[in-house]
DNA sequence: CTTCTGCTTGCGGATTTCGCAGGAGCGGGG
DNA sequence: CCCCGCTCCTGCGAAATCCGCAAGCAGAAG
């Protein structure tokens, strides 16, 4: 089928280039290992990231307050759900009729998704859910996913154990 | 003398069983407002989360040490992979015959399956991939994973677009 | 040629990090 | 009961880092 609702980048009027995937080109091979050097550890000092990439301390600053301020990338912890209290996590596929991007914006209004993504396949979107336990669970997909209006079919797969969760893009 | 914007330790030590998981050390009330506070900012102070969790700023550094001593957290740089230059990502399903955990490990050893999780469901895993181009994620779906003993079949979604990625669980 | 952007070096002061020396609270023996 | 070991917190200097700023330089673009 290719009257698919991919076509987002020309006909969304809220499409702004600071957008968080469409645009994000120019990064050059400097940048690319100051976050390398970040995702092995976001709190490196930068003269010791200015050290490794080749460039002065007050370089490494600025460029790594470019890359935050542009959206680029960001410094944060990241955690087990399982450690932190949220106890049901689920992948749910989604399947839609008419605007797929409208679907996902709404989805991605819910706290309760960490990960929306839109896909090919038979599956238009997959969405990550994280709750606090069973009713939640079920609230969200049952109650508030099959809601929203487009939503045609959804399919759910419970996490029972998490294996591997890395971000380490950049740095292979 | 501080205020208590938190709960005080002496809340009840058994809150709930939950150690059963994948490896729960049981995290206090300050612990979890610690965490907050870094995935706001994985840079900000010692001293001001002290102040915002009601913590001297070395009691606050002794905490997040072993947070992440323990891998109950780590702080890293998180960005779009497709800005960092990894244009084909894919989240493949994976129906399993004989031991799922033993494919789950085989597959967590691959650097490109950055996300494995063993589901109930139609599929038995679910694998998020990162790759570079076509060819590469042609090659790890069709030679590499389903090379491994125990993998009778697999579904493939390659991601059109990613709309949403938090890392802000407990921030809500 | 001029402008603009980005990097470097250098600087000083404010801030943060870090190690270490106590001290308080809490069970478990003797 | 008291002592001991343990854990966690606090306080305090010393060292390192962060941060803003300024001047100079080089390359790219207009």
């Amino acid at each position: 089928m290719h009257s698919d609702p991919v076509a987002s980048r020309s006909a969304d009027p809220k499409d702004s280039r600071e957008s968080k995937n469409g645009g994000g080109p120019q990064l050059d091979a400097v940048s690319l290992a100051i976050i390398e050097q970040l995702q092995e550890d976001g709190r490196r000092p930068y003269a010791a990231i200015g050290k490794a990439v080749g460039l002065s301390e007050a370089a490494v600053r600025q460029r790594v307050q470019k890359l935050l301020d542009q959206g680029v990338m960001q410094i944060v912890a990241v955690t087990d759900p399982l450690t932190v209290g949220f106890r049901r996590q689920a992948m749910v596929g989604v399947n839609v009729e008419g605007d797929v991007e409208s679907v996902a914006d709404a989805l991605t209004a819910m706290t309760e998704c960490e990960y929306v993504v839109m896909t090919a396949g038979s599956f238009d979107l997959m969405v990550e859910i994280v709750c606090e336990d069973d009713d939640h669970l079920l609230e969200v997909i049952n109650k508030r996913i099959r809601a929203v209006p487009g939503v045609r079919s959804t399919e759910s797969f419970v996490y029972l154990k998490l294996k591997k969760q890395t971000y380490m893009w950049g740095t292979r």
